[in-house]
DNA sequence: GTCTATATGCAGATAGAC
DNA sequence: GTCTATCTGCATATAGAC
């Protein structure tokens, strides 16, 4: 079966490599051959399958937060809850490295943009009302988005110490801006 | 007049082109050889002088804040005065977004960890007192690392549109984690 | 001492052989 | 569909001109 096969699964192999890669290093120290590499192919079919390092990192580097833990939450305890979700989700961590030491590039910078939005800014805004709800939603996302850099970027050692306590007060924060006190 | 003059002045020289490529275009995105051809020398005695483009870039993107016009800012406004002065202040930017950038290197995310500390952590933690005042100081220091990489790296343009709305609502956050009420 | 010319080695990408 | 050979541009190292 399958005369015209075999290229499909090459392709799936040099995507899950990059992948891996990727998640690991970021993009600038993750050469196309170490990613042939690991794939078990020659380093110019990976330019083959995905026109240029950069595509293959833009195909691989996507985000998508699962809402639905979130949709029954009370409004009380969202703030809470939002940043104690977003620091538990496995695959945002690597994503969200990557993507802001690689956004000297347009098209990288592009792609955060829309991750920001789609991960951090909507679930925020979905929850909220009123006539300033958006800036509301954006100012709750960049506080959250100051936590994921704070750790991640910077390595705040000492913010990362007590991780219960910091999602409690943390959450606090984000809450009263989701929901702020009459 | 100085034999061994001249030597001073194109080190000089090549510092400050460095200094402006990397503050323009990043890390990344600045060749030795335009930074070179900025300074008028050839590419070779840019590494001559600074022994590889890391060190040079290093040697240029330092940054202190100065700490003057807050120290007597009373404590009910800090939180919004700093918020306005970290974004007014003219170098942050550039050094903030090449740093963050090149954090996938080592003494670049040890540079940034610096600077993070010295911009960010301490002007706060020294106008706070109290068991959880490191905490705090960390939090509020996250938090205006958010807005930061929110503005500069992601590109919110929606959150960017009302500076003064801003600094008023996104200083109230910060005020809370400074003095928050009784 | 100060600087240039040139060489080395690695990166992403392309052309075309098999 | 995959690989070999090769091009171009990068940071960096060395030799030696002035």
């Amino acid at each position: 079966m399958s005369e015209r096969g075999s290229g499909v699964a090459t392709r799936e192999a040099i995507r899950a490599a990059a992948e891996r890669l990727f998640l690991d290093r970021g993009y600038a120290r993750t050469p196309v051959r170490d990613i042939a590499g690991a794939a078990g192919v020659n380093a110019a079919l990976v330019i083959r399958y995905f026109g240029s390092k950069e595509e293959l990192f833009l195909e691989t580097m996507r985000l998508t937060i699962d809402d639905e833990p979130l949709l029954d939450v009370p409004i009380e305890s969202f703030g809470r809850r939002f940043v104690e979700v977003v620091l538990s989700t496995d695959d945002i961590r690597g994503v969200y490295l990557a993507l802001v030491r690689g956004s000297g590039e347009s098209r990288i910078a592009e792609r955060l943009r829309e991750v920001h939005e789609q991960a951090l800014v909507a679930p925020l805004r979905a929850r909220l009302s009123g006539a300033d709800a958006d800036l509301r939603a954006r100012m709750a996302a960049a506080a959250v988005g100051g936590l994921l850099y704070s750790l991640w970027v910077v390595g705040d050692e000492d913010l990362a110490a007590d991780r219960d306590e910091l999602v409690a007060r943390y959450g606090a924060i984000v809450q009263q801006l989701v929901a702020p006190l009459p």
